[in-house]
DNA sequence: CCCGGAAACT
DNA sequence: AGTTTCCGGG
């Protein structure tokens, strides 16, 4: 099932997979914030402040009681309710501003409404500090001024009939291979996904893209997870607010979402809306119509094919050739970004059954092996060795990273997570805990996915090491002052088990389905990012290994720069930091600053992961192929 | 205050 | 799954 025939390309079910959990309808606790945070009368209780979604509990007695009546737990306290809020901070909903009491920040990057495709984030330009949210009004305001009536998951869009079911698809799959998409858990999502799926059309504008992607900018797509449509729940009677908020169909959030829009400073990328939507958007609101979004899907449609949005859909179709781009120019294209995904994607591997030979069929202008990665680690052990070393090699653009997902780290878990801007990032677990394998060099982490990237990485350490380079290295130049990190990855199912499940697996991914199946693999999302000057132009005859340390090193430092996003497991924070104490390195002052640690861009590979490895591999790759065609 | 593990509850 | 409750530790 994996690809069911189509007209265009069917992405495999567990694509469509909702990532949410089922249900749990009740409201939950950061929806609620959110409700109180919208409502002027609360201000005086919690209101937000600072940064981006940036709030503060005033009265936390009150919350706690408020809180506490909505959930009929009289007993509530802000010991209790501080313990949920801090169960976020691994779902990556919330984070908790350092040095600020009773003050925490949402992520609200994952939090971006999937219904509302046409949210311009920023519209380009969030300042990052653009106002912590307007209460009340303002800028923020989300498009429809209630998003629920318009756009959640209600009637209106509903037509079926509108959305040809590629579309929906390939809506949901740009979905999936969105941060979250993959990834599963957010609540956020499931609190709308879920009971859609039957719905089928609004998950489709969970996806959407602009139409047109800018070359530069990178593009991608917003998980939202705000409103949760479906059955909804009635109104408690318990709930403080005279009128439900959440409710209506997305009605809570609506509101709240403007923050988060505004909030996630999505600085590389301008989200344009169709064509059609933009100019209303820039306005606040917008108006939403059939016509729209058929255009919309459509344009997201191509996008998706052209920009392969989804990386995982991609997987699916190896056949699929993206016309190169012509861009003789050393630096990065997006084109070429764009184009590569789509290779990677069609992996042999992945392809497994589904005729591996198409794969080849890319014209790989080179190939060249890795070193096989030291081993030893733990993980070996159990059976994730099938994956391997087969990875060390990979030719031609893609298929790098198809074999690292294919072969997939062995035992680790991976979260996956979203994507958006550099911020999301992957959380991986690494089940076998081996601290091993941090500590051998940084990198561990973002390899974790992949180990290719990984052992990439490795060599191109090594390598510099042994030229005295280091300073490109992995050092994530910039340090943000103290960002939180805000990471909004959330956790992605398992991966793949042994062997098989990847990715592409022909056999159907999901295959057992299971849980997730979404393995999700290290999806590369490639954000297409322009790259101003940034990188250092390669010179085409350079060898191999260098150019890619080179290429390697820009990109972590570019992304560095993004954000360090670090939206770690504990798990592997704690690895990291165990790692960093082992290294020695004397940590700035906070240790922990804040979740993300400064020093991960230094000590580890950035945590990046895997999904910036895989991409960033990808991206490696293809231009490496392109360059060395040249040469 | 804040953090997170553990266990219980729903 | 998402808390709620309890709690030791920083």
């Amino acid at each position: 099932m994996k690809t069911s025939a189509d007209p265009g390309f069917a992405f495999p079910d567990w694509a469509y997979k909702p990532e949410s959990s089922p249900g749990s309808r009740q409201i939950q606790l950061w929806h609620f914030i959110l409700e109180l945070l919208r409502k002027e009368e609360y201000h005086d209780v919690i209101a937000w402040q600072g940064d981006y979604g940036e709030f503060v509990i005033k009265d936390p007695d009150e919350v706690a009681r408020l809180w506490g009546a909505r959930k009929a737990k009289p007993q509530m306290n802000y010991d209790k309710l501080s313990r949920a809020l801090r169960y976020y901070y691994n779902k990556r909903i919330l984070h908790k501003t350092k040095g600020k009491r009773f003050t925490y920040k949402f992520n609200f990057n994952k939090l971006v409404l999937v219904n509302y495709p046409f949210i311009d984030m920023g519209s380009g330009r969030v300042p990052q500090s653009a106002p912590p949210v307007p209460t009340g009004n303002s800028h923020f305001r989300f498009p429809p001024s209630t998003p629920s009536d318009v756009l959640s998951s209600n009637e209106e869009l509903r037509s079926p009939g509108m959305f040809s079911s590629v579309a929906r698809r390939m809506a949901r799959g740009s979905v999936s291979d969105c941060s979250d998409g993959t990834s599963t858990n957010s609540e956020l999502e499931e609190a709308m996904g879920a009971e859609e799926r039957g719905a089928g059309p609004d998950r489709a504008y969970r996806g959407l893209l602009p139409p047109r992607l800018p070359h530069d900018s990178l593009f991608r797509i917003y998980p939202a997870v705000l409103g949760r449509h479906g059955p909804r729940v009635h109104p408690d009677s318990l709930s403080p607010f005279p009128v439900s908020p959440l409710p209506g169909p997305g009605g809570l959030l609506g509101s709240n979402l403007s923050p988060a829009l505004s909030m996630t400073p999505t600085p590389h990328m301008s989200y344009t809306p169709s064509p059609s939507m933009s100019s209303p958007m820039l306005g606040s609101h917008f108006s939403f119509n059939q016509e729209d979004m058929k255009h919309y899907l459509q344009a997201h449609t191509q996008s998706v094919y052209n920009y392969h949005l989804s990386p995982r859909a991609f997987l699916h179709y190896p056949n699929i050739i993206i016309p190169q781009p012509h861009r003789p120019t050393p630096e990065k294209p997006p084109a070429h970004h764009l184009h590569c995904p789509p290779l990677p994607l069609s992996h042999p591997l992945s392809q497994q059954s589904a005729g591996g030979d198409e794969r080849d069929q890319h014209p790989s202008p080179f190939k060249f092996k890795l070193q096989p990665p030291p081993l030893g680690r733990k993980q070996r052990d159990s059976g994730s060795s099938l994956a391997g070393p087969s990875s060390s090699s990979f030719t031609g653009s893609s298929q790098i990273i198809n074999s690292s997902l294919a072969t997939g780290p062995p035992k680790i878990k991976v979260e996956p997570i979203s994507d958006i801007d550099s911020e999301e990032e992957v959380q991986v677990t690494d089940i076998s805990e081996d601290d091993e394998l941090n500590h051998s060099d940084e990198e561990e982490q973002g390899g974790i996915f992949t180990p290719t990237a990984h052992h990439y990485h490795h060599q191109l350490n090594s390598h510099l090491r042994a030229n005295g380079n280091m300073s490109s290295l992995s050092a994530p130049p910039h340090s943000h002052p103290e960002e939180d990190p805000d990471d909004d990855v959330f956790k992605t199912p398992a991966t793949p088990p042994i062997g098989s499940s990847s990715i592409g697996g022909s056999s159907g991914i999901g295959g057992g389905g299971g849980s997730s199946s979404s393995s999700s693999q290290a999806f590369p999302l490639i954000n297409l990012k322009s790259e101003p000057g940034h990188v250092a132009p390669i010179s085409p005859c350079i060898p191999l290994k260098l150019r890619f340390k080179r290429r390697w090193s820009e990109d972590q430092k570019m992304e560095a720069d993004g954000e360090r996003g670090e939206a770690e497991d504990k798990k592997v924070r704690a690895d990291r930091e165990e790692e960093e104490k082992r290294i020695g390195q004397a940590e700035n002052g906070g240790g922990r600053g804040g979740a993300g640690g400064v020093i991960l861009g230094l000590m580890l590979p950035p945590p990046p992961t895997q999904r910036r490895a895989s991409s960033e591999l990808q991206r490696a790759t293809a231009q490496l192929s392109l360059e060395n065609t040249g040469c």
